[in-house]
DNA sequence: TTGAAAGCGCTAACAG
DNA sequence: CTGTTAGCGCTTTCAA
């Protein structure tokens, strides 16, 4: 055991002294230059082995000015985002992929009140890159901020700057389209939609998807109910749609949550699916897959969203090119709930 | 637009320059030291607003030695951590928490292969303290970090040196025996369990309330199989459990998501709760409150314990003194699914 | 109370 | 291929 291993830990210097070179080497050893002898790279390593060295990730940023850190802005309601299993899978494939690499994640909570605090956060240099999910139409702020570094959506942003933003997402139209032919082509002619939050994105791309798939049956439009994704915000909906007294045979839920909850009142009210009325939804998760019954719906790749944002953000912070959308394939799972 | 305000951040340096005060003052403004003239201080806030200035983060850490971060462990498996209601809500309080201070959150999986990866990144001094969310029994790499760094843990932790940690936990023995008692007062005589893996102390402790309310009532325990607090363990223990033949009148599923999967077992094997058997569960979520029928169960306050995590974590950091345990309460809420 | 000076640990030209 | 030399932007004694 060498004096220095007491204490803190091991410096650059400690290494270089160790294993008889300059810090430079060490550095550039460290940071896989091609340009070092095999000798000199085995001492090195050896010295950083046996001081069990690891470098100081502040002195790096300052010096190399590259944070290798990105951040996941997230909105404040942090619980219903994560109580999502949609969000929760993507953030699943962001975090498996960056565990993979040598960046670092910051959760970044955005207070609604000061999205400035957040923003001056991700501008003055303490990330190399930024992820943006769940934004809402007030997505301005971040659209901009893609001037300064590199930013990445999850879905495609509301705000007019994002014309020129890069973002993930599934055709959320041509999703909902088709699954809410299926209730048309069984025979249900009343249809309803539980429409996601008109400030989103897939909210109302799913919304659209919807009427265009009516319209190319001629079936009226108006049975719109808006909800917020979440279990009570279908339940409320699925309610008032009630509530209107007209007939309805048939139901768009454009999330699974929000189908759990209208399944709930339904079944409160005696009605059965798909006996009484058809109901299919969006997001293939458990509820969906195993609720009574189980749910027609769209399948989308999640966790593969998560990856790819990642993969475009990174490519960006390279300075590579990649094209500004990427769009991800979704099917429709058939369950006989329509 | 001063010219200084073009191209990258603004600088302390150039902070000082506006206000005609030494870097060193606007160094005390930032850190809110007392020993600033009124005037000063009035000097360098306008500056600071002016030039829309955020201190560099990885400068203030190189030398402060301190790195206003924390890190949150949580299990290589972030689809089914993220996927559950329960972790999804402590990691709410913890960034809730987090967002009102000025320690920025990073969030760190745990390769089950190279945990040592993980371990180093915090021994180097990268973070002021960690958070570890859902360990198992190979927890013990943390406990020992727990000698290099603050480390608190959400829920006891499995190892010997788990003696000397400081966690957040509920009562999961006594709750988990209050719940099965309901079973048993409603006249439930062979009564069942799913539990929890049995390298994790949640799973045990209910495993062990769950038992001690059976010893007491004189009810045989042989009734267990294990699940992996996911749905699809709940389905899978529920199956093995009816395979085995035995007469089953009552079920305690130690999680709300287990509990689910065993409805749906159930369901499908025509047999109906209450009227046929009871189940109670832990955790009251979306889940268990609207599930048909909606569930006997535990509740405690996951969000506040992600609070609770933060709050010792910081006290810890602060060199102050801190009780090693906190325990949260907990209550049954009745639905009469029991 | 304030400023000057000396680093924190590392990277990045540059010369050799 | 390697070492030397300057900083990166901020904090922190130490004098003044």
């Amino acid at each position: 055991m060498t004096p220095e291993q007491q204490g803190s830990a091991p410096t650059l210097e400690q290494v270089a002294k160790a294993a008889g070179v300059s810090r430079s080497t060490v550095s550039r050893v460290i940071n896989d230059s091609p340009k070092v002898t095999p000798e000199a790279l085995a001492a090195v390593r050896q010295a950083i082995e046996e001081l069990g060295y690891v470098p100081n990730r502040a002195a790096r940023i300052l010096a190399s000015r590259r944070t290798q850190s990105i951040a996941l802005v997230i909105p404040e309601n942090t619980a219903r985002f994560f109580a999502d299993p949609y969000f929760a899978t993507v953030v699943q494939g962001i975090a498996m992929y960056l565990s993979d690499t040598d960046y670092t994640l910051s959760l970044l909570i955005a207070a609604e009140k000061d999205g400035e605090k957040t923003r001056r956060y991700l501008q003055a240099g303490n990330v190399d890159g930024a992820l943006i999910l769940s934004h809402h139409s007030d997505d301005r702020s971040y659209t901009q901020l893609a001037r300064s570094i590199p930013v990445v959506f999850g879905g495609r942003p509301m705000s007019q700057e994002g014309s020129e933003a890069y973002y993930i997402d599934v055709d959320n139209v041509e999703a909902a389209r088709n699954v809410t032919r299926r209730l048309i082509e069984n025979g249900r002619r009343r249809i309803a939609t539980i429409a996601g939050p008109a400030d989103m994105s897939a909210g109302l791309d799913r919304l659209e998807g919807w009427r265009q798939a009516l319209d190319a049956a001629g079936i009226p439009t108006h049975l719109v109910e808006h909800g917020d994704f979440s279990p009570a915000g279908g339940e409320a909906a699925m309610r008032r749609l009630l509530e209107r007294g007209e007939e309805i045979d048939g139901v768009f839920a454009a999330s699974s949550l929000m189908a759990q909850g209208a399944l709930n009142v339904l079944r409160s009210h005696g009605r059965s699916v798909p006996h009484d009325l058809g109901l299919v939804t969006f997001d293939n998760d458990y509820a969906a897959q195993s609720s009574s019954p189980p749910l027609t719906t769209i399948e989308q790749p999640t966790v593969e969203q998560g990856r790819r944002m990642v993969d475009v953000l990174l490519h960006l912070i390279d300075g590579g090119t990649v094209s500004q959308i990427t769009m991800m394939p979704t099917r429709v799972i058939e369950r006989g709930s329509e």
